[in-house]
DNA sequence: GATGAATGAGGCTTCATTCAT
DNA sequence: AATGAATGAAGCCTCATTCAT
């Protein structure tokens, strides 16, 4: 069988870098799924390498070390988050809500994303407290999301009652994500995890994020 | 191949004689103050022993081992806990506030009990992640915990309005209870940690919850 | 990327048990054996551990590391040096020997010495090529042992005719040293180890020592 | 498996000859800087391969493995030295000079010829330990070069008053030999390295020398 | 031939736990 | 009971060598 070269040259080079890409690609999405799945200490390449079906000399060959590893997982995680933000972003702009029902949306578009991420998002967070360069990649990701996030709201600001509407933004902002993530169990498992309703989560943060950037200041005083 | 543990709800011999009594003080607390200190995958055994100077095998003696341990400490700085947040609630109460100057104070009140124990309580919410007796034990000393300031801010269930003021308070305080967690790195480091002033947060707290508890609910609706 | 090791004054706990002496004993003793018959990058802990039936746990309960434990082994062989080596050269102090009976003695005595030493003192060169520590223990016991050679040799200084007396002698032990050493094979086995004999090459050295501080400088000239 | 071996048409391969030669040549380059470079424990194909742009692949269709390469490195710097060695023995040998003048010239003459090779001797010197047949050839060379200089010695050999002027010759190079290694460290770093100064070590080898070569055997009789 | 990704044995080190004294 | 030496499984990482392309 004889064949021209001409279409084969398209492919010359491809098998190799196939086997290569797809054993890379084996190893990024069994690490980050483990990493997902367990506590950083119990993190092991072993296991990555037996998983992924890529022998540690690979992974060696791959990346500098487990620490590297980790950070080029955070990357390619960090990269698909801001562009799954930034299209969500963009559609609730393009509908020009008011801030009565541009919040709600907000809520629960963000509840959404921080979901879809939790088990990396949890990982990553863990591993922040021994991986300067992993909490730093994190805080910067995380100050654009929120950042954009703010932007958002403030488009409605002519509504906003308080003040200040960007501190006032700012700070409804982080009691939304703090919430958010102490249900996700985000930053740590914790005692009060997962009960309640999540539904009933998110309109309530909605309810109590409208009052406050709503409300009459006059209310709270005597 | 680690799971998270569970089991095993057993309590350290006491001994009565005074030496005894002493080391194992000295080891109690050496370990609690090692393990505020460190991540948990640092805390060893070995430097227990070293720092608490009571040996390896007298801590083994006492306790089953390092998950023993950890639950005994978990036992006593919860009991701790418990009592200080009696008090603290129970000086409260006896001023009968109305909800405009209780809120201000259930906030600051709990906010500087956090603080306080912020560092055993981040170790122990690690810790929760890979031991289920750390976890239910946290959990329920949690729940009765939150239960307590919720019936406090209950005894101005006149002044709320919102349709169901159970509901509306136990909302709020977890509100309150996130927030103040992320801001003092409970649940883990990350990435928006301390930024901001800690007066002002509270400030804003008690705000957003009077608005919410106190405002009115055709404010958000159209 | 591999640096000199520098740092490390520790000594291994003494423990005061028998049994543990006895491992101790046999640890060191197998470790000391060990180094002298491989080439340092062969010298694992491992088979330490094998050979001396010691676990690799309790290497690491008495030593930091592998660096520590060949640092313990190169003090005690160093010291076991440094009294054979003072007992005999005040052996040959006592008997007042001139010059031409002298310079025979020592170079025998000195010969033998490093004969009985070679095994471990070429391990220890090896190693000192990268670790600092026993590179800078090395070179002070060194100096201090060629020192008191020479100091011997200078209680005949009268009969020196070289005008400088110190230095001259000070190059001759050199000579013999970097014979002796080249013949052992200290400093590396090399191309022309061991052809020649032993008793022939002592004689030699002897020789040519004295024909050099004995001699008549004009000998040499025109 | 479908060669037919023609004579025809091989100039087709040239260039690739060509070209092979040149990798060949970088290969053997690079590598023998690194062996000169690093302790033979830290010489790796990898870095030999990365340095001298030649595929870990295609060295090891060059060669049979990493000692094959090493002791081709040695042949090609043997051959080197053995031309240099020769070049400056023959230019001695034309000015026919009597011993007083020849042998500082040799001395010079050889303690430049290994202080220029010193990198590379050292290196093959370390792996002679492990490596036999590094170790055989880097004796014969040695051999070979050696009987070269004590001929161009005994060419003097009616000036010499020992009775065996071969014998007499041959200590004395080896002296000479010893001292000048141990100086440059080959065969290992020890401890009295570089101390002194490098002309009057010469100084001082050519005048023990011919106060030996010289002498008057009764100088050194009672 | 050339290429370089893939392999895995083997080295160092840590630490929970056991056990002889 | 107290002590702490002893144990060894398990983790990280390196590098000579193989093999598919």
């Amino acid at each position: 069988m004889r064949q021209t070269k001409k279409s084969g040259d398209r492919f010359a080079k491809e098998p190799k870098q196939t086997r290569s890409r797809e054993s890379l690609e084996r190893l990024l999405t069994s690490a980050a799924k483990l990493l997902t799945e367990k506590k950083y200490s119990d993190f092991t390449l072993q296991e990555v390498s037996k998983v992924s079906n890529v022998s540690i000399g690979s992974i060696y060959n791959r990346f500098k070390g487990k620490d590297d590893l980790v950070r080029q997982i955070q990357q390619r995680e960090v990269e698909r988050m801001d562009i799954d933000s930034a299209v969500m972003i963009n559609n609730l702009r393009r509908q020009q809500l008011p801030l009565r029902q541009l919040m709600p949306a907000v809520v629960h578009g963000f509840a959404e994303f921080l979901r879809k991420y939790r088990g990396i998002l949890r990982a990553l967070m863990e591993i922040a407290i021994v991986d300067e360069v992993v909490a730093d990649t994190g805080r910067k990701h995380s100050v654009q999301n929120i950042g954009d996030y703010e932007k958002l709201l403030l488009e409605c600001r002519d509504e906003i009652t308080q003040p200040n509407p960007e501190r006032a933004v700012n700070f409804v902002f982080r009691l939304v994500y703090a919430s958010l993530s102490r249900y996700l169990g985000l930053g740590t498992v914790d005692e009060s995890l997962e009960e309640g309703d999540w539904e009933t989560l998110l309109d309530d943060l909605s309810d109590v994020s409208l009052h406050y950037l709503l409300g009459n200041p006059d209310q709270i005083r005597e």
